[in-house]
DNA sequence: TCTGGGGTCCTAGGACCC
DNA sequence: TCTGGGGTCCTAGGACCC
């Protein structure tokens, strides 16, 4: 027996994605891009990770690595961006802002996605509410987006898709969604990914049609709970509830690719005790306490010539701790237990795991003397960093010179709390 | 030369207990 | 001498998402 649950009243979800979210952020400022292709690449200026569409119409692929694509960008005269994601981060707040007019129950799902709750709403009234959705968004912070509805969140994003690729901004999937579900390939399909598609291409299972009319026995056997919650979806039974509250995080990772790559372990030392510190800022600022510290390296997984190796140390701490100089501590005697003299390391990262509120945490009778001290350091630490910029106070071990640190060639430098920034609109 | 980063959830299998 | 079986908890690894 299938233990998913489900509602049968009814339900109206609509899924509210940005189109070309990053690029869109960075016209904001610039609007001589407005019409040419842009592209934003990744960290360390590593992917293609947003393209506008005249970028995408030229060839460009979505997680394309730069350097295979330079020629093509050259050639076509595409602006090209290093991410920005204080700006990206700013605008999405602003974006979610507004959804918030539109509907008490709104879900934030990621950076530049929401799905809302509708069900509030006659079915008649609902396509020109998503046309309002969008133009508000477009006049409030002049981001274009597209609108898909649905009575489930699964269809409502096969709506969002046929809106975005057919351009018409708004798709109610209400009327013949079995022929919009038979052209809708597998592998589109949110909860499908390439493993997945591989298992349903080979049983004959081609399209979204396809998934909605197999039994949820058969798709339960052959994947998971999470096969069949999709399945049902497909046939208009909601599953996936709204998660309206953002619950906090149960891990927090932080790491980077290096600039270029990093023999000794003096560097190694300052990349990650870098991360922890902004690893350990995170956590702090939702008051959560971690129990457990992981640090991890590894060489390049993509250079054939030479030996690959990756390792990871984990370090259980006695007590959760959110204090910088405690989980530095910890980070370093890892880092020294997985670094290996004679490879060239590409990337290092810590994760911070088995996080708690730090309100609910059981007491040792021992610290809270200790603890009390520590929390005002970092307190203090955290405050000043905020107003007078990041790393205006930081640890010596994460040192000052930073030749590791990753590349931003192509920044617009952009900052949304700066007036310098603005941009000039000439009347 | 140059290939991102940060999450979540699920399952299988081992350890351990009675 | 016979060498069980059911339950829980934890972890690593895999799959997915944007």
């Amino acid at each position: 027996m299938s233990s998913i649950k489900y509602t049968t009243k009814k339900n109206i979800i609509a899924l509210i994605d940005c189109n070309s979210f990053y690029v869109s952020c960075e016209r904001l400022f610039k609007p001589k891009i407005q019409k040419r292709a842009v592209v934003v690449l990744s960290n360390n200026d590593g992917c293609v990770i947003s393209r506008s569409q005249e970028a995408k119409d030229m060839g460009i692929k979505m997680g394309e690595p730069y350097f295979k694509v330079k020629k093509l960008i050259t050639r076509n005269k595409i602006e090209v961006y290093s991410s920005n994601y204080a700006l990206y981060g700013d605008i999405s707040r602003r974006v979610m802002k507004v959804l918030k007019t539109f509907s008490p129950k709104v879900e934030i799902y990621s950076i530049d996605e929401a799905f809302i709750d509708l069900s509030f709403m006659d079915h008649e009234g609902i396509e020109e509410y998503g046309r309002q959705i969008r133009s508000r968004i477009l006049r409030w912070t002049g981001i274009p987006t597209s609108v898909g509805i649905a009575s489930t969140k699964t269809l409502s994003k096969v709506a969002n898709h046929i809106a975005k690729k057919e351009k018409t901004g708004v798709v109610y999937l209400k009327k013949d969604i079995d022929e919009k579900l038979k052209k809708f390939p597998i592998e589109k399909v949110w909860g499908v990914g390439k493993q997945l598609s591989k298992f349903y291409y080979k049983n004959n299972i081609r399209n979204a049609y396809d998934l909605k009319n197999v039994s949820n026995t058969w798709v339960k056997k052959g994947t998971n709970v999470l096969g069949a919650k999709t399945a049902m979806e497909l046939r208009g039974i909601p599953c996936i509830n709204l998660q309206m509250e953002q619950e906090k995080r149960k891990n927090c990772c932080v790491s980077r690719s290096f600039g270029r790559k990093v023999k000794n372990i003096e560097e190694l030392e300052e990349s990650v005790v870098t991360h922890c510190l902004n690893a350990a800022e995170k956590i702090r600022a939702d008051d959560q306490l971690a129990k457990t510290i992981t640090v991890f390296i590894r060489t390049s997984p993509f250079d054939k010539n030479k030996k690959y190796y990756s390792n990871s140390k984990t370090i259980d701490l006695a007590i959760p701790s959110s204090n910088s100089i405690e989980l530095i501590k910890n980070a370093v005697k890892a880092l020294n237990d997985i670094y290996k003299y004679g490879y060239s390391y590409q990337k290092a990262g810590i994760i911070l795991s088995n996080l708690k509120d730090a309100k609910q945490n059981d007491r040792n009778l021992l610290t809270p003397l200790l603890e009390n001290k520590s929390k005002k350091l970092m307190r203090a630490i955290d405050y000043t960093n905020s107003k007078y910029g990041r790393y205006a106070i930081s640890i010596a071990h994460a040192g000052l010179s930073k030749g590791w640190k990753m590349r931003r060639e192509h920044s617009s430098r952009i900052d949304t709390a700066s007036f310098d920034s603005l941009p000039i609109i000439g009347v």
